[in-house]
DNA sequence: ACCGTATCTGAACACATGTTCAAATAGAAC
DNA sequence: GTTCTATTTGAACATGTGTTCAGATACGGT
């Protein structure tokens, strides 16, 4: 017996990507076995080899590729208004664009020391991208005397380390909604940076 | 040949203890083999079954006994002043604590997905207790009307999220000295819960 | 000097791990 | 309908896993 019915790249390649993120956010990545991702998907160790190289790679890529969509998205939201308009859709988005993807993201942050140091760096270096983002957003704030911030470096980790904090506790359908959510936490990052 | 020079309970024990928190903050719970601990304590794979049951129990007792520690120094710090006074101990201790136990705080946080569910349930059951003490101090302030707070379980995870951001970063000798990162963190704290 | 016991070793157990590969087959192209 | 190739299987490999335990040894008490 080999090959099954419906068995198809185009079709075995994202359920392979779909299943490690569910079982790499749940377990971990050192606690989920090839075979395990395997059975998720509906098909023998083996046949992932046809589409990573190995474990280690199918863990960087996704993290990568996770890091490129952030910043595809960020950049798309365009510019516009002064470094409080700036600071706001900062907020806003990366709320929302992290709770649309809670696995991905959990893994991104949580399975960093499970990189080869290349991948590592690279991972650091998008990441790195992202929060300068913010900071310049922080600084440029500082300069035109909107904000009044000591440092903008500890202010940029300070802002981001909040902010992911909803992810530890918000659920779709609880007590309040997005909204709210957003609103809430505009109202702490506003104050806590501003003049 | 069997038990060598030295050996005795009091000594492996800690050592043990040790080994394993600095290799389960290093490479994850899952990635550390009980011969790597072994080999860590200078000591055979099955000497360690004199000290814990088996390996969850190990994971399970240093997060127990950390998040004891927590709340028993919290406890120690005593009481006093308004709601902000109180905040700003809570702020300095936060800070300080952690910062001295970067490794166990790693651990306690990262490793709770690698807990069976009754050892999960009783770590969150401290973690929570230690969260209270935070709303409690933020909800006394809002009633007193010395902060404007829209929800203060949103205002108590976002503050924990923030100081905790700290240990992502801070390394003693680096640019900047305790004093000044809590005094920075204090600031932006004060001003996001302060009407 | 001797004994008893706490402590450790070393080997063993059964099973899991990532990865490779020849052989088998389903679907696409003609 | 035949051929070709992409895709998958199933078995195998070497190594690693948590855990157990009989036997060996060093230390504390007498």
């Amino acid at each position: 017996m080999a090959r099954t019915q419906g068995s198809h790249s185009d079709i075995t390649g994202p359920r392979i990507r779909e299943a490690a993120i569910r079982l790499f956010a749940r377990h971990g990545y050192a606690a989920v076995s090839m075979r395990q991702i395997a059975k998720d998907v509906g098909v023998q160790a083996g046949a992932l080899y046809n589409y990573t190289p190995d474990k280690q790679s199918l863990l960087y890529r996704l993290m990568r590729d996770h890091m490129r969509e952030l910043l595809a998205a960020y950049d798309a939201l365009g510019q516009g208004g002064d470094a409080q308009d700036a600071l706001r859709r900062f907020v806003g988005f990366h709320i929302r664009f992290h709770l649309e993807r809670p696995d991905e993201v959990f893994i991104a942050y949580m399975e960093l020391r499970n990189l080869t140091p290349d991948n590592f760096a690279e991972i650091e270096d998008l990441r790195r991208k992202y929060e300068n983002e913010l900071e310049g957003i922080l600084h440029q704030g500082q300069q035109s005397g909107l904000f009044s911030i000591a440092d903008t470096k500890i202010a940029t980790l300070a802002v981001i380390a909040m902010l992911n904090g909803v992810m530890t506790w918000y659920r779709s359908g609880g007590r309040l909604s997005l909204d709210e959510v957003e609103q809430a936490y505009w109202d702490m990052v506003r104050r806590s940076v501003t003049a």
